[in-house]
RNA sequence: GCGGGCGUGAUGGAAUGGUAGACAUAACAGACUUAAAAUCUGUGGGCCGUAUGGCCGUGUGGGUUCGAGUCCCACCGCCCGCACCA
């Protein structure tokens, strides 16, 4: 008997498929194709189990799909511009390109050993001039279309790294590479214009049913719509040009229970006032506030009363006062609102404590009341409000709206709380924006023909900051335009824009524009894209508004707006941690395998010294609860990383990785080798009995129908069980050998997807023809799926108490008879007829007594 | 604060409103073995009972239903996202 060598089988079926290219995908318009995509990796170097996970998910279903029959594209490439490189470039001594490229290489020898289907035929790393110089392509046509603009904008400035933050990449307040605190900075920066696309952003999502809802719901309130009111307020007592108050509100309808109007410190009408001592010291204060949770959950409402009045629109004789407020935001509505202490938290907060008139105008009965700690935020009636008493929120809402527009002093309008998105970052290891800054000209696009504008080779990391901007033979160049001495843009591309189109450019990604439209109206859309979860807003959104932004400009079909047809999250893996204590009495972390459990008792390998064992969470390198995926694959092979990382926990869920598991999964693997080895050695007998054969036949068509189930709808640990239990049955049929070898060959394929070499070798052992990988897969036939008999459970009172096995079409008055006559259903009726006698075809018998 | 999700054996988890705990892990017992490993077989929610069997059991309390882990209401706990968004 031989015993399956992973480390042997695998490189070989690795290659096989190789030099067979099966997975080279072309364009066929004779068949259904099948867009596979994992999100792609950030050649980090270091293969980590998350991707094992991710990637055998999609390749699960790439495999699955291609044995289905589809024309399945499964590209491959590598998110590989950004700050890793510049930090290893700084720590190194080396150039970013060097050491990613170098990364490329490794990560890439270790995706194979996984034995990946992956189309390797269409891969390229952002970082490739031919990938970037077409997004320059882009960048031209954007700006050309609208959609890229310059302006001068408040952004997250990192001093420690030196450059811009988006907003998610703030954490507490502080740089979440650098750790440093983040200051705001004026700055002009360039911005693509997704707000264009606020509506159809959120519209669109309902129309995104195989997405996950949570992801769905996550973009819809990142997008933030809200209706309210925009209307000005006259003022008394401002500087020229502030005679009007401009601000926003969603509650037109408490307009009557205002007692305050309120600015953000960085608004216009608050920067006039600076002149003024105090006020500039005030709204230097709020500006230095902290942004983060604690923070502002602990930070007072403070204002500043500048003197200013606002005259109220519909009753002249009150004149609201203007405080310069640290809660009001300068991005969101006008900066500027007016407070109704009464029907809003904050406006009593600061309404208290600067003494100011809280007048409910809602009223849950109708009759006035006292506000006292917590502000009223129901439905009611309106009062104490003039010509809107007695009616609900919404007309008056309405009504205040029609009323302000009559008297041309507002509009209702929606806002949304997405913001053109800040695409400039002061780096070097990014996309170059093309364009250059003339004396005379401004800003100057640069010419199609001069792209890619590559980075230049010749930098050095020894100094803060880009080495873009200190580059000059690099940065001084003439103006496209006129000829004169100009510089170029110096600022690269944020990261997230490489990954904002690359499922585009894999469908043709040799072409000399960044589509090619009869490949992308083939290809596209991706048909099924895995990834995790953390991308659910950015990526994601970016990558909606993208598709809808190359389409406007003529790069996609318009039928490829929205990229992804179904989205699918995949868990993380877990581990548990161990820990000792050290001298200073904190924790110590060791890893898995420095640890060694027997009877129950976790100690340390080398001293013996007993290890506290923490919950499984999530592996990270602090806690050292890591496990590398390429020990793993020396250990057990590739085939049972993949087995394992499926089984168990249902694929969203996080996995937790045991030692024991891991083994467990290579044992039966081995089991379902040795099992194919004896019926390969023995000779095809004559059936030895029908029932056997025909239990062995049924049981083989049930597995393939749940197998198939499982893998169709993401539920891959069921999947995973029923081939457990087809493996047991197998084992134990009393069939003919003819008939066990016919039952392992279709084990064999549905395994392929889960364990593609295992699967290959069972398949040529039992001489299936070809390879597995290309064998159509089985199909249940849906006569052996159903039973003759029925095993009905009896239940009296809603409680199990017997069973009855009947005929599969057996009438419902001769069930009811037969279940009437059952000893417990006697016993229980004590000649008594049942009050209620249900009986459910198929399912089960309720007696009511 | 707002929004969403989840609570099932020692553990990961199964269960179109219809026999709760499939499958797997850990555990225990047995077979094989000089022994171990490997392999195979079996037991496996709690309590009572020799047993047929009975009672209880899916976070807690209620409700709908012939029947609830599943649907509805309230509460408790945990997790995630957003957060001074007017």
């Amino acid at each position: 008997m031989s015993r399956y060598n992973a480390h042997v089988a695998e490189p070989k079926w690795q290659q096989k498929w190789q030099e067979a290219e099966v997975f080279k995908a072309t364009r066929d318009e004779s068949r259904e194709k099948y867009y596979v995509l994992e999100m792609f990796p950030y050649p980090s170097g270091v293969l980590h189990i998350g991707h094992v996970r991710n990637y055998t998910m999609g390749d699960l279903t790439a495999r699955y799909k291609r044995a289905k029959g589809f024309n399945v594209f499964h590209p491959m490439g590598w998110d590989a511009f950004g700050m890793p490189a510049e930090n290893a470039a700084m720590k190194n001594n080396t150039h970013p390109g060097a050491w990613t490229y170098q990364n490329i290489a490794e990560m890439k020898n270790q995706f194979s050993a996984l034995g990946l289907s992956h189309d390797w035929s269409h891969e390229f790393a952002t970082c490739d001039p031919e990938y970037y110089g077409q997004q320059q392509a882009l960048f031209l046509d954007f700006l050309e279309a609208g959609l890229a603009y310059r302006k001068n904008a408040s952004v997250n400035w990192d001093p420690v790294d030196m450059t811009v933050l988006a907003n998610e990449q703030v954490e507490n307040g502080r740089g979440w590479r650098s750790g440093a605190l983040v200051e705001r900075k004026e700055l002009t920066q360039w911005f693509f214009k997704i707000s264009d696309y606020s509506e159809e952003l959120l519209t669109a999502l309902d129309g995104l049913d195989k997405w996950p809802e949570k992801v769905r719901l996550m973009q819809k309130n990142w997008i933030g719509k809200s209706q309210g009111l925009q209307f000005n307020f006259k003022t008394i007592g401002a500087p020229s040009g502030f005679e009007q108050l401009e601000v926003y509100t969603t509650r037109p309808d408490t307009l009557f229970g205002a007692s305050f109007a309120a600015v953000s410190a960085d608004h216009p009408l608050a920067k006039a006032l600076e002149s003024d001592a105090q006020v500039a010291a005030f709204n230097a204060t709020c500006r230095q506030m902290g942004t983060s949770a604690e923070e502002m959950e602990k930070a007072d409402k403070i204002g500043f009363d500048t003197g200013i009045k606002v005259v109220h629109p519909f009753d002249a004789s009150r004149e609201l006062p203007v405080y310069i407020a640290n809660f009001i935001l300068m991005d969101y509505g006008t900066g500027a609102i007016f407070g109704c202490p009464a029907h809003d938290q904050r406006d009593l907060d600061f309404a208290r404590k600067y003494d100011l008139d809280v007048v409910p105008v809602v009223s849950p009965d109708g009759e006035s009341y006292e506000i006292t700690t917590e502000a009223f935020l129901d439905a009611g009636t309106l009062i104490n409000s003039g010509f809107l008493n007695g009616m609900d929120i919404d007309s008056a809402k309405a009504e205040i709206i029609k009323r302000i527009e009559k008297a041309g002093s507002g509009e209702g309008k929606t806002n949304y709380r997405l913001r053109d998105w800040g695409i400039s970052r002061q780096r070097y290891w990014g996309c170059p924006i093309p364009v250059v800054h003339c004396p005379d000209c401004g800003v100057v696009p640069e010419k199609k023909q001069n792209l890619p504008i590559k980075l230049p080779e010749d930098v050095t990391f020894d100094k803060p900051g880009n080495p873009l901007d200190r580059h000059p033979t690099w940065r001084d160049v003439d103006c496209p335009k006129c000829g004169a001495a100009a510089q170029r843009e110096t600022d690269t591309m944020d990261t997230f824009v490489d990954s904002s189109w690359y499922y585009a450019r894999f469908t043709s990604d040799k072409s000399d524009t960044p589509t090619n439209m009869e490949d992308a109206k083939y290809w596209m859309n991706v048909d099924q894209y895995v990834g995790g979860i953390e991308h659910a807003i950015l990526h994601l959104l970016y990558s909606r508004f993208f598709a809808r932004a190359m389409a406007k400009t003529g790069h996609l079909p318009e039928s490829a707006i929205e990229p992804f047809n179904a989205l699918f999250n995949q868990g993380m893996v877990c581990h548990e941690t161990y820990s000792t204590t050290g001298p200073d009495g904190r924790p110590v972390w060791h890893s898995p395998d420095e640890v060694i459990t027997k009877d129950g008792v976790t100690t340390l390998r080398s001293t013996g010294e007993l290890v506290t064992v923490g919950p499984s969470i999530k592996m990270s390198k602090s806690k050292r609860n890591t496990v590398d995926p390429l020990e793993q694959i020396e250990q057990f092979g590739a085939d049972t990383s993949r087995w394992f990382t499926l089984s168990d926990s249902p694929p969203e869920r996080d996995v937790e990785w045991t030692t024991s598991g891991a083994e467990a999964s290579w044992k039966h693997l081995q089991r379902v080798w040795r099992l194919a080895d004896e019926i390969s050695q023995c000779a095809d007998d004559a059936p030895k009995g029908a029932s056997a054969a025909q239990a062995l036949l049924k049981a083989t068509h049930h597995a393939i129908n749940d197998v198939t189930y499982g893998f169709e709808n993401f539920a891959f640990n069921k999947s995973i069980a029923k081939l457990y239990e087809f493996t047991s049955a197998l084992a134990k049929s009393k069939a003919g050998n003819a008939e066990k070898r016919e039952a392992m060959k279709i084990m064999a394929l549905l395994m392929q997807p889960v364990t593609p070499h295992l699967s290959e070798e069972i398949w040529e052992l039992l001489g299936g023809t070809g390879m597995a990988v290309n064998a159509p897969f089985p199909l249940a036939d849906p006569e052996l799926l159903v039973e003759n008999t029925v095993t009905l459970p009896i239940q009296i009172n809603g409680k199990r108490r017997s069973e009855i096995t009947v005929a599969k079409d057996l009438s419902k008055p001769e069930v009811e008879k037969l279940a009437l006559s059952d000893h417990a259903v006697i016993k229980a009726l004590q000649g008594n007829p049942p009050k209620k006698l249900i009986v459910v075809p198929g399912r089960i018998i309720n007696v009511v007594i």
